[in-house]
DNA sequence: GTTGAATTACGAAAAAAGTCGTAGAAAAAT
DNA sequence: ATTTTTCTACGACTTTTTTCGTAATTCAAC
């Protein structure tokens, strides 16, 4: 339940929104520092996007204090979801089964990963 | 071996993609009736597309008779894998199995398609 | 209480992606 | 042999996304 009729976030949005999920709620100054280890950005930029992102109702804020704290309002897992139903619609003409395929093949797993997986499609088996 | 030095295709361009992985070398007119089952777009956007998508050597082409004939120069395989590669990064973080999971979770999956994942599994902890 | 540093608001420009109209060439239909 | 249809080339416009500068405001330091 809860988020629909938010839009897509683009891909500089989703950059900020990982800050927001590993470090909970944060200062502009706060995020655009972590970005700008991974990747140079000014701060007005980063500013501009989270003001963007409060409009379209991706973010909250807190304004109590000078420097306003701002918040995801969309939760990291529904909007994983979210984005991995369009991407296999779009990349694998709706087949997750065939991106499953691929993407075990093309990534390193270690055993236990692989045994997490065999386990979870046996209960999907069980229930099935 | 083949594209690298290849640009991530954008939505549109995929769209194109895919009707010429579906059905091979086409013309303009093919490509855009067939986009226009889905979603209205004009003869002259999709061969916009198809020629911007040449200059990036996305496409090859065969201009031997008057309605040219295009031709995907990138293979599906490749790109799926390509673009997975990157949605792992971008939404993911990185973690493939953490998207498979999802991805099984999320998803119908018939019974074949369990087994013939679990088999895959299989084969890789042989492998490893 | 003036200066300086940090912050927000806002507009605007640049870059990227998508859309289409029109002109002219080539082929087909009459 | 005209007319009509079909195609390509190409420029221009729109929308979306990204980027940043500047001005106004607040707080802190002196």
């Amino acid at each position: 339940m809860s988020n629909k009729l938010i839009p897509k976030p683009t891909e500089s949005e989703l950059e900020i929104l990982k800050v927001l999920w590993e470090h909970g709620p944060s200062s502009v100054r706060f995020v655009n520092d972590e970005i700008n280890k991974r990747k140079e950005t000014g701060y007005t930029t980063t500013l501009k996007f989270m003001q963007i992102m409060l409009e379209k109702n991706l973010l909250t804020r807190n304004t109590d204090n000078r420097s306003h704290i701002y918040e995801a309002a969309i939760s990291q897992e529904e909007t994983q979801r979210d984005l991995l139903g369009k991407f296999v619609d779009n990349v694998f003409g709706g087949s997750a089964m065939h991106l499953v395929m691929q993407a075990l093949g093309d990534h390193e797993a270690s055993k236990e990963e692989l045994d997490q997986i065999k386990a979870l499609i046996e209960k999907m088996e069980k229930n099935s």
